[in-house]
DNA sequence: ACCTGAACACCGTTCAAGT
DNA sequence: ACCTGAACACCGTTCAAGT
Protein backbone atom coordinates (compact mmCIF):
# COMPACT_ATOMS: atom_id res chain seq x y z
CA UNK A 1 0.00 0.00 0.00
CA UNK A 2 3.13 1.98 -0.13
CA UNK A 3 2.25 5.34 -2.20
CA UNK A 4 4.32 7.00 -4.26
CA UNK A 5 4.77 10.72 -5.04
CA UNK A 6 2.28 11.11 -7.74
CA UNK A 7 -0.16 9.00 -6.07
CA UNK A 8 0.24 12.00 -3.25
CA UNK A 9 0.35 14.51 -5.56
CA UNK A 10 -2.87 13.20 -7.26
CA UNK A 11 -4.28 13.24 -3.99
CA UNK A 12 -3.50 16.73 -3.29
CA UNK A 13 -4.52 18.13 -6.53
CA UNK A 14 -8.28 16.01 -5.53
CA UNK A 15 -8.50 17.69 -2.51
CA UNK A 16 -8.20 20.83 -3.33
CA UNK A 17 -10.80 20.30 -5.60
CA UNK A 18 -13.07 19.22 -3.20
CA UNK A 19 -12.60 21.94 -0.95
CA UNK A 20 -13.37 24.04 -3.68
CA UNK A 21 -16.40 22.61 -5.16
CA UNK A 22 -17.40 21.36 -1.12
CA UNK A 23 -17.97 25.49 -0.88
CA UNK A 24 -19.46 26.43 -3.93
CA UNK A 25 -22.10 23.47 -3.42
CA UNK A 26 -22.77 24.83 -0.17
CA UNK A 27 -23.28 28.55 -1.12
CA UNK A 28 -24.62 28.20 -4.47
CA UNK A 29 -26.49 24.74 -4.55
CA UNK A 30 -25.21 21.80 -6.89
CA UNK A 31 -26.96 22.77 -9.67
CA UNK A 32 -26.10 26.98 -9.72
CA UNK A 33 -22.26 25.27 -9.21
CA UNK A 34 -21.05 25.09 -12.72
CA UNK A 35 -17.72 22.98 -13.34
CA UNK A 36 -16.02 26.05 -14.87
CA UNK A 37 -16.50 28.28 -11.60
CA UNK A 38 -15.20 25.07 -9.20
CA UNK A 39 -12.67 25.06 -12.33
CA UNK A 40 -12.01 29.49 -11.97
CA UNK A 41 -11.79 28.36 -8.42
CA UNK A 42 -8.89 26.52 -8.59
CA UNK A 43 -7.08 28.07 -11.37
CA UNK A 44 -7.50 25.44 -14.15
CA UNK A 45 -9.19 24.68 -17.56
CA UNK A 46 -12.60 23.48 -16.94
CA UNK A 47 -11.81 20.09 -18.53
CA UNK A 48 -9.20 19.60 -16.37
CA UNK A 49 -11.49 18.37 -13.66
CA UNK A 50 -12.11 15.76 -15.75
CA UNK A 51 -8.09 14.76 -15.28
CA UNK A 52 -9.33 14.09 -11.36
CA UNK A 53 -12.84 12.98 -11.84
CA UNK A 54 -15.10 11.46 -14.44
CA UNK A 55 -18.25 13.56 -13.92
CA UNK A 56 -19.71 16.23 -11.84
CA UNK A 57 -21.68 13.53 -9.86
CA UNK A 58 -18.50 11.85 -9.15
CA UNK A 59 -17.52 15.16 -7.84
CA UNK A 60 -20.53 16.03 -6.10
CA UNK A 61 -19.27 12.07 -4.03
CA UNK A 62 -15.80 13.31 -3.39
CA UNK A 63 -17.00 17.08 -1.83
CA UNK A 64 -19.71 15.13 0.30
CA UNK A 65 -16.94 12.84 1.54
CA UNK A 66 -14.22 15.76 2.34
CA UNK A 67 -17.50 17.80 4.18
CA UNK A 68 -18.54 14.36 6.31
CA UNK A 69 -14.86 13.70 7.35
CA UNK A 70 -14.65 17.50 8.24
CA UNK A 71 -17.72 16.96 10.40
CA UNK A 72 -16.64 13.61 11.90
CA UNK A 73 -13.45 15.18 12.95
CA UNK A 74 -15.30 18.26 14.38
CA UNK A 75 -17.75 16.02 16.59
CA UNK A 76 -14.73 14.05 17.51
CA UNK A 77 -13.83 17.17 19.37
CA UNK A 78 -17.26 17.48 21.05
CA UNK A 79 -17.16 13.56 22.00
CA UNK A 80 -17.61 14.50 26.51
CA UNK A 81 -20.13 16.64 25.69
CA UNK A 82 -23.84 15.72 26.32
CA UNK A 83 -25.49 13.11 24.10
CA UNK A 84 -28.36 15.99 23.35
CA UNK A 85 -25.37 18.84 22.53
CA UNK A 86 -24.10 16.54 19.95
CA UNK A 87 -27.50 15.73 18.28
CA UNK A 88 -28.53 19.45 17.93
CA UNK A 89 -24.94 20.58 16.65
CA UNK A 90 -25.03 17.90 14.10
CA UNK A 91 -28.75 19.18 13.27
CA UNK A 92 -27.11 22.32 12.70
CA UNK A 93 -24.86 20.94 10.49
CA UNK A 94 -27.04 19.22 8.63
CA UNK A 95 -29.34 22.14 8.56
CA UNK A 96 -26.44 24.67 7.11
CA UNK A 97 -25.81 21.85 4.02
CA UNK A 98 -29.71 21.42 3.45
CA UNK A 99 -29.56 22.33 -0.46
CA UNK A 100 -27.08 19.32 -0.63
CA UNK A 101 -29.32 17.02 1.13
CA UNK A 102 -32.09 17.46 -1.28
CA UNK A 103 -29.85 17.24 -4.17
CA UNK A 104 -28.89 14.01 -3.10
CA UNK A 105 -32.12 12.51 -3.03
CA UNK A 106 -32.91 14.00 -6.41
CA UNK A 107 -29.35 12.74 -7.94
CA UNK A 108 -29.44 9.31 -6.16
CA UNK A 109 -32.06 8.64 -8.62
CA UNK A 110 -30.30 9.30 -11.60
CA UNK A 111 -26.52 8.29 -10.54
CA UNK A 112 -25.54 4.87 -9.30
CA UNK A 113 -22.15 7.15 -7.62
CA UNK A 114 -24.23 9.10 -5.43
CA UNK A 115 -27.10 6.68 -5.11
CA UNK A 116 -23.90 4.37 -3.55
CA UNK A 117 -22.84 7.18 -1.40
CA UNK A 118 -26.31 8.00 -0.26
CA UNK A 119 -27.12 4.52 1.40
CA UNK A 120 -23.22 3.81 2.60
CA UNK A 121 -24.11 7.13 4.19
CA UNK A 122 -26.98 6.15 5.99
CA UNK A 123 -25.98 3.01 7.26
CA UNK A 124 -22.87 4.59 8.57
CA UNK A 125 -25.36 7.21 9.94
CA UNK A 126 -27.80 4.61 11.24
CA UNK A 127 -24.81 2.17 12.98
CA UNK A 128 -23.19 5.35 14.77
CA UNK A 129 -27.09 6.30 15.99
CA UNK A 130 -27.82 3.00 17.40
CA UNK A 131 -24.30 2.79 19.25
CA UNK A 132 -25.44 6.02 20.98
CA UNK A 133 -28.60 5.53 21.87
CA UNK A 134 -27.55 1.42 22.91
CA UNK A 135 -25.69 3.20 25.60
CA UNK A 136 -28.12 5.57 27.01
CA UNK A 137 -30.13 1.60 27.57
CA UNK A 138 -32.44 1.25 24.46
CA UNK A 139 -32.44 -2.47 23.14
CA UNK A 140 -30.85 -3.04 19.63
CA UNK A 141 -34.34 -3.11 18.19
CA UNK A 142 -35.43 0.48 20.02
CA UNK A 143 -32.27 2.45 18.84
CA UNK A 144 -32.43 0.80 15.06
CA UNK A 145 -35.76 1.97 15.14
CA UNK A 146 -35.78 5.54 16.19
CA UNK A 147 -32.41 5.66 14.57
CA UNK A 148 -35.00 5.44 11.20
CA UNK A 149 -37.30 7.82 12.33
CA UNK A 150 -34.86 9.85 14.15
CA UNK A 151 -33.20 10.27 11.09
CA UNK A 152 -36.24 10.77 8.95
CA UNK A 153 -37.89 13.35 10.76
CA UNK A 154 -34.82 15.43 10.96
CA UNK A 155 -35.13 15.24 7.13
CA UNK A 156 -38.26 16.07 7.29
CA UNK A 157 -37.98 19.07 9.61
CA UNK A 158 -34.70 20.50 7.21
CA UNK A 159 -36.82 20.27 3.83
CA UNK A 160 -40.18 22.03 4.71
CA UNK A 161 -41.07 25.00 6.37
CA UNK A 162 -42.32 25.12 9.80
CA UNK A 163 -43.10 27.25 12.63
CA UNK A 164 -40.83 27.20 15.94
CA UNK A 165 -43.54 26.09 17.94
CA UNK A 166 -43.89 22.79 15.41
CA UNK A 167 -40.28 22.21 15.30
CA UNK A 168 -40.11 22.01 19.51
CA UNK A 169 -43.29 19.79 19.19
CA UNK A 170 -41.78 17.43 17.54
CA UNK A 171 -38.49 16.77 18.82
CA UNK A 172 -40.00 17.02 22.49
CA UNK A 173 -42.14 14.40 21.21
CA UNK A 174 -39.42 12.16 19.43
CA UNK A 175 -36.91 12.67 22.55
CA UNK A 176 -40.13 11.68 25.06
CA UNK A 177 -41.39 9.22 23.13
CA UNK A 178 -42.07 5.71 24.19
CA UNK A 179 -41.13 3.09 22.29
CA UNK B 1 -65.92 35.43 -13.66
CA UNK B 2 -67.65 34.44 -16.94
CA UNK B 3 -65.09 32.44 -19.37
CA UNK B 4 -64.64 33.26 -22.94
CA UNK B 5 -64.73 30.87 -25.87
CA UNK B 6 -60.56 31.98 -25.78
CA UNK B 7 -59.87 31.02 -21.78
CA UNK B 8 -61.53 27.73 -22.44
CA UNK B 9 -59.37 27.01 -25.79
CA UNK B 10 -56.63 28.03 -22.94
CA UNK B 11 -56.96 25.73 -20.43
CA UNK B 12 -58.02 23.17 -22.71
CA UNK B 13 -54.03 23.03 -24.44
CA UNK B 14 -52.86 23.86 -20.62
CA UNK B 15 -54.38 20.66 -19.86
CA UNK B 16 -52.90 18.97 -22.77
CA UNK B 17 -49.28 19.92 -21.93
CA UNK B 18 -49.97 19.24 -18.29
CA UNK B 19 -51.18 15.65 -19.29
CA UNK B 20 -47.77 15.06 -21.33
CA UNK B 21 -45.75 16.51 -18.63
CA UNK B 22 -47.12 14.57 -15.69
CA UNK B 23 -46.48 11.65 -18.08
CA UNK B 24 -43.09 12.14 -19.00
CA UNK B 25 -41.79 13.63 -15.61
CA UNK B 26 -43.10 10.50 -14.01
CA UNK B 27 -41.35 8.10 -16.71
CA UNK B 28 -38.37 9.33 -17.10
CA UNK B 29 -37.98 12.31 -14.34
CA UNK B 30 -37.94 16.03 -14.43
CA UNK B 31 -34.65 16.67 -15.21
CA UNK B 32 -34.38 14.11 -17.83
CA UNK B 33 -37.95 15.62 -19.33
CA UNK B 34 -36.38 18.40 -21.48
CA UNK B 35 -39.24 20.89 -23.43
CA UNK B 36 -38.57 19.30 -26.26
CA UNK B 37 -39.79 15.88 -25.47
CA UNK B 38 -43.23 17.53 -23.73
CA UNK B 39 -43.58 19.98 -27.25
CA UNK B 40 -42.94 16.70 -29.25
CA UNK B 41 -45.48 14.46 -27.35
CA UNK B 42 -48.03 17.41 -28.16
CA UNK B 43 -47.08 18.42 -31.83
CA UNK B 44 -46.12 21.51 -31.20
CA UNK B 45 -42.56 23.89 -31.09
CA UNK B 46 -40.77 23.52 -28.55
CA UNK B 47 -41.16 27.25 -27.99
CA UNK B 48 -44.93 27.26 -28.43
CA UNK B 49 -44.71 26.11 -24.55
CA UNK B 50 -43.98 29.31 -23.17
CA UNK B 51 -46.95 30.89 -24.52
CA UNK B 52 -48.85 28.82 -21.93
CA UNK B 53 -45.97 28.55 -19.32
CA UNK B 54 -43.31 30.86 -18.51
CA UNK B 55 -40.68 28.15 -17.29
CA UNK B 56 -39.70 24.72 -17.08
CA UNK B 57 -40.38 25.21 -13.31
CA UNK B 58 -44.35 26.52 -13.77
CA UNK B 59 -44.97 23.59 -15.99
CA UNK B 60 -44.31 21.71 -12.95
CA UNK B 61 -46.65 23.24 -11.25
CA UNK B 62 -48.88 22.95 -13.73
CA UNK B 63 -47.59 19.06 -13.55
CA UNK B 64 -48.33 18.54 -10.35
CA UNK B 65 -51.37 20.12 -10.09
CA UNK B 66 -53.01 17.75 -12.27
CA UNK B 67 -51.68 14.60 -10.57
CA UNK B 68 -53.11 15.68 -7.43
CA UNK B 69 -56.86 16.54 -8.49
CA UNK B 70 -56.36 13.58 -10.10
CA UNK B 71 -55.36 11.57 -6.69
CA UNK B 72 -57.77 13.43 -4.81
CA UNK B 73 -60.51 12.02 -7.09
CA UNK B 74 -59.44 8.77 -7.10
CA UNK B 75 -59.15 9.12 -3.29
CA UNK B 76 -63.17 10.78 -2.73
CA UNK B 77 -63.85 7.31 -4.78
CA UNK B 78 -62.62 5.66 -1.52
CA UNK B 79 -64.36 7.54 0.82
CA UNK B 80 -65.68 4.50 2.19
CA UNK B 81 -62.97 2.56 2.46
CA UNK B 82 -61.06 1.82 6.21
CA UNK B 83 -58.69 4.34 6.60
CA UNK B 84 -55.69 2.27 6.97
CA UNK B 85 -56.48 1.90 3.42
CA UNK B 86 -57.01 4.88 1.84
CA UNK B 87 -53.75 5.59 3.49
CA UNK B 88 -51.30 2.78 2.17
CA UNK B 89 -52.87 3.67 -1.07
CA UNK B 90 -52.16 7.38 -0.70
CA UNK B 91 -48.63 5.84 -0.33
CA UNK B 92 -48.64 4.12 -2.76
CA UNK B 93 -49.36 6.75 -5.10
CA UNK B 94 -46.90 9.01 -3.44
CA UNK B 95 -43.78 6.33 -3.73
CA UNK B 96 -44.81 6.10 -7.82
CA UNK B 97 -43.86 9.57 -7.96
CA UNK B 98 -41.32 9.46 -5.81
CA UNK B 99 -38.82 10.87 -7.88
CA UNK B 100 -41.00 13.99 -8.21
CA UNK B 101 -40.97 14.18 -4.58
CA UNK B 102 -37.32 14.53 -4.35
CA UNK B 103 -37.46 17.36 -7.39
CA UNK B 104 -40.14 19.19 -5.62
CA UNK B 105 -37.71 19.71 -2.76
CA UNK B 106 -34.79 20.62 -4.68
CA UNK B 107 -36.43 23.17 -7.11
CA UNK B 108 -38.39 24.58 -4.23
CA UNK B 109 -34.54 25.96 -2.97
CA UNK B 110 -34.34 27.83 -6.36
CA UNK B 111 -37.70 28.11 -7.96
CA UNK B 112 -40.39 30.40 -5.78
CA UNK B 113 -43.36 29.16 -7.77
CA UNK B 114 -42.13 25.42 -6.76
CA UNK B 115 -41.60 26.87 -2.91
CA UNK B 116 -45.40 28.00 -3.20
CA UNK B 117 -46.67 24.83 -4.50
CA UNK B 118 -44.63 22.68 -2.02
CA UNK B 119 -45.71 25.08 1.21
CA UNK B 120 -49.94 24.86 0.13
CA UNK B 121 -49.32 20.64 -1.06
CA UNK B 122 -48.01 20.43 2.86
CA UNK B 123 -50.63 22.43 4.65
CA UNK B 124 -53.30 21.15 2.70
CA UNK B 125 -52.38 17.41 3.08
CA UNK B 126 -51.77 18.41 6.51
CA UNK B 127 -55.55 19.68 6.99
CA UNK B 128 -56.70 16.58 5.74
CA UNK B 129 -54.60 14.27 8.06
CA UNK B 130 -55.50 16.34 10.72
CA UNK B 131 -59.20 15.88 9.68
CA UNK B 132 -59.16 12.21 9.33
CA UNK B 133 -57.39 11.95 12.76
CA UNK B 134 -59.62 13.85 15.28
CA UNK B 135 -62.50 12.19 13.45
CA UNK B 136 -60.34 9.14 15.21
CA UNK B 137 -60.55 10.26 18.23
CA UNK B 138 -57.26 12.26 18.82
CA UNK B 139 -57.31 15.78 19.76
CA UNK B 140 -56.20 18.68 17.94
CA UNK B 141 -52.81 19.11 19.14
CA UNK B 142 -52.30 15.26 18.59
CA UNK B 143 -53.44 15.05 15.18
CA UNK B 144 -51.02 18.15 13.82
CA UNK B 145 -47.95 16.24 15.33
CA UNK B 146 -48.85 13.23 14.23
CA UNK B 147 -49.84 13.98 10.62
CA UNK B 148 -46.30 16.35 10.65
CA UNK B 149 -44.06 13.36 11.79
CA UNK B 150 -46.45 11.01 9.59
CA UNK B 151 -45.58 12.81 6.67
CA UNK B 152 -42.18 12.98 7.24
CA UNK B 153 -41.50 9.54 7.72
CA UNK B 154 -43.45 8.37 4.65
CA UNK B 155 -41.17 10.86 2.78
CA UNK B 156 -38.04 9.38 4.17
CA UNK B 157 -39.37 5.89 3.56
CA UNK B 158 -39.80 6.61 -0.01
CA UNK B 159 -36.63 8.10 -0.78
CA UNK B 160 -34.45 5.65 1.55
CA UNK B 161 -33.74 1.83 0.59
CA UNK B 162 -34.83 0.17 3.28
CA UNK B 163 -35.48 -3.40 3.99
CA UNK B 164 -39.80 -4.66 4.16
CA UNK B 165 -38.59 -5.71 7.58
CA UNK B 166 -37.85 -1.97 8.26
CA UNK B 167 -40.98 -0.51 6.65
CA UNK B 168 -42.98 -2.72 8.51
CA UNK B 169 -41.50 -1.93 11.81
CA UNK B 170 -41.59 1.48 10.95
CA UNK B 171 -45.43 1.33 10.21
CA UNK B 172 -46.19 -0.87 13.10
CA UNK B 173 -44.64 1.90 15.67
CA UNK B 174 -46.05 5.07 13.95
CA UNK B 175 -50.14 3.20 13.82
CA UNK B 176 -49.61 2.11 17.07
CA UNK B 177 -47.77 4.83 18.59
CA UNK B 178 -48.49 7.15 21.70
CA UNK B 179 -48.90 10.63 21.84
C1' DA C 1 -53.86 35.28 -30.16
C1' DC C 2 -51.16 31.64 -31.23
C1' DC C 3 -47.22 29.42 -33.26
C1' DT C 4 -42.60 29.01 -35.33
C1' DG C 5 -37.44 29.20 -37.12
C1' DA C 6 -33.52 30.93 -35.72
C1' DA C 7 -30.63 32.36 -32.41
C1' DC C 8 -28.56 33.07 -27.55
C1' DA C 9 -26.01 31.98 -23.63
C1' DC C 10 -25.17 28.56 -21.36
C1' DC C 11 -24.24 23.41 -19.72
C1' DG C 12 -21.45 18.93 -18.94
C1' DT C 13 -18.34 16.40 -21.49
C1' DT C 14 -14.89 14.68 -25.21
C1' DC C 15 -10.84 14.77 -27.91
C1' DA C 16 -6.70 15.81 -30.15
C1' DA C 17 -2.75 18.36 -29.19
C1' DG C 18 0.74 20.31 -26.28
C1' DT C 19 4.34 19.85 -22.38
C1' DA D 1 1.09 12.38 -16.35
C1' DC D 2 -1.11 16.50 -16.50
C1' DC D 3 -3.31 20.36 -18.73
C1' DT D 4 -5.55 22.99 -22.45
C1' DG D 5 -8.26 25.09 -26.72
C1' DA D 6 -11.59 23.87 -29.44
C1' DA D 7 -15.46 21.52 -30.35
C1' DC D 8 -19.87 18.62 -29.52
C1' DA D 9 -24.49 17.79 -28.43
C1' DC D 10 -27.35 19.32 -25.79
C1' DC D 11 -30.28 22.61 -22.52
C1' DG D 12 -33.94 26.31 -21.22
C1' DT D 13 -35.25 30.50 -23.03
C1' DT D 14 -35.90 34.83 -26.11
C1' DC D 15 -37.20 37.30 -30.10
C1' DA D 16 -38.64 38.78 -34.46
C1' DA D 17 -41.55 37.17 -37.90
C1' DG D 18 -45.51 34.80 -39.68
C1' DT D 19 -50.75 33.75 -39.66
Amino acid sequence: MAKNKRTIDREIKRDEIDAAASRLFIQHGYEATSMSMIAAAIDVAPNTLYWYYKSKDEMLVGALNRLVAQGMAELHGRAHAPFADQLSWAIQQFAQASDLVSTVHARAARSEVVREWHEAFHRALENMLVGKLQARGLTSAQARLMATVGTFVVEGLLSHPHTPAQRSDVIAWMTGMKV
